[in-house]
DNA sequence: TATCGTCATGTCAGTTTCTGACATCAGATC
DNA sequence: GATCTGATGTCAGAAACTGACATGACGATA
């Protein structure tokens, strides 16, 4: 690779949290950060595309997770169907890492900027499934509609997962909470 | 008030967009609006909170649209209902506001920081709506999601009514939208 | 009329985020 | 061993944003 030691992303992450759980992020700079992981400030730049993405990283994986899951699904499946089984599969995407995400959840809703960065995240994933959806066949309000019921199923659950003090199994509580909304708004 | 032109604010926001529409969002600095605006750029960041803010401005009024129709709806009106009545009341905002909105329309989409500032503005939206509606008593889930359901059908009906070239009665039209979204998840 | 307090704004120095341009050098390739 | 590659370092700088203090028109009060 290079003359330097590996994993400097990874090192910028773990320096990240690390550093906002001891002082909070807006008193943390990337100097601090990159000091810590042993690079210099311009690498953590390089390496993400601002200060909060260090928290966020590449959300590729994450939505692929879900949208795979979408496009798996039997093709006789309702949109709704397609969903469910994206919520179980993204259970799967978490598991083992109910320490971090409590963890970075904390500092997370610790910030505004970064509460707001947790949105749109969310609101890319509800597109990314929407998508998904659109290229089963389904009408588009319909798709987007159904991505949205998805999300918001998933981050209720989430938020209980989370708030746990041990790791249950998130997938079957996300595919509980939807089921507890439809029956909400039927 | 004091010993300069009033209305800085305003100033700002009228110099902010102009500019914005001129040169492109990332190419027009904040020195920049203050000159035109007349005023330091010291002041600019005494009224708006960063440069994204001068394009959103205060939301207290446009979300109480919402929530103030979802306040002051029949007690016996189910959420939906309520949220019917909300995005009516929500056209009325708009209304004689079309050519604005389009301008601003245009330049808030060249932007992916502010299409960001613009989705946030629309959670915050949502959350308050269900707040609104879980204070007529709605379980917090039925809230949540009928809120969303109102936002969906509002923010997509004003996508149809912006792309329009002559100004229509958006409140009917997402009230409109809505329908159609609740016929395509029945 | 004179004085005083208010307060939006100006002034200024400084920190922090983020970017562009170019240099460096370990390891892979030939 | 020469060359190429690519991640990193170095450096200078623009722009966003903040804190501290000064200014001066206006309104209130004596």
């Amino acid at each position: 690779m290079g003359r330097w030691q590996p994993g400097a992303r990874e090192r910028l992450a773990v320096a990240a949290i690390e550093l906002f759980e001891e002082r909070g992020y807006d008193a943390t700079t990337v100097a601090d950060i990159a000091v810590r992981a042993g690079v210099t400030e311009r690498t953590f730049f390089r390496q993400y595309a601002d200060k909060r993405e260090v928290l966020f990283g590449d959300p590729t994986a994450y939505n692929a997770t879900f949208t795979d899951a979408v496009a798996a699904a039997p093709a006789e499946a309702t949109p709704l169907e397609a969903v469910v089984a994206a919520l179980r599969a993204a259970g799967g995407f978490f598991e083992g890492r109910h320490p971090y995400a409590r963890r970075r959840t904390a500092v997370i809703t610790s910030n505004a900027a970064l509460l707001e960065r947790e949105q749109i995240k969310r609101v890319h994933l509800t597109d990314a499934i929407a998508e998904a959806l659109r290229e089963r066949g389904a009408p588009a309000p319909v798709a987007a509609l159904t991505a949205e019921l998805g999300t918001v199923a998933f981050h209720q659950a989430f938020a209980r997962w989370v708030a746990a003090d041990v790791e249950t199994d998130l997938g079957a509580l996300a595919v509980q909470v939807l089921g507890e909304l439809r029956a909400a708004i039927a």
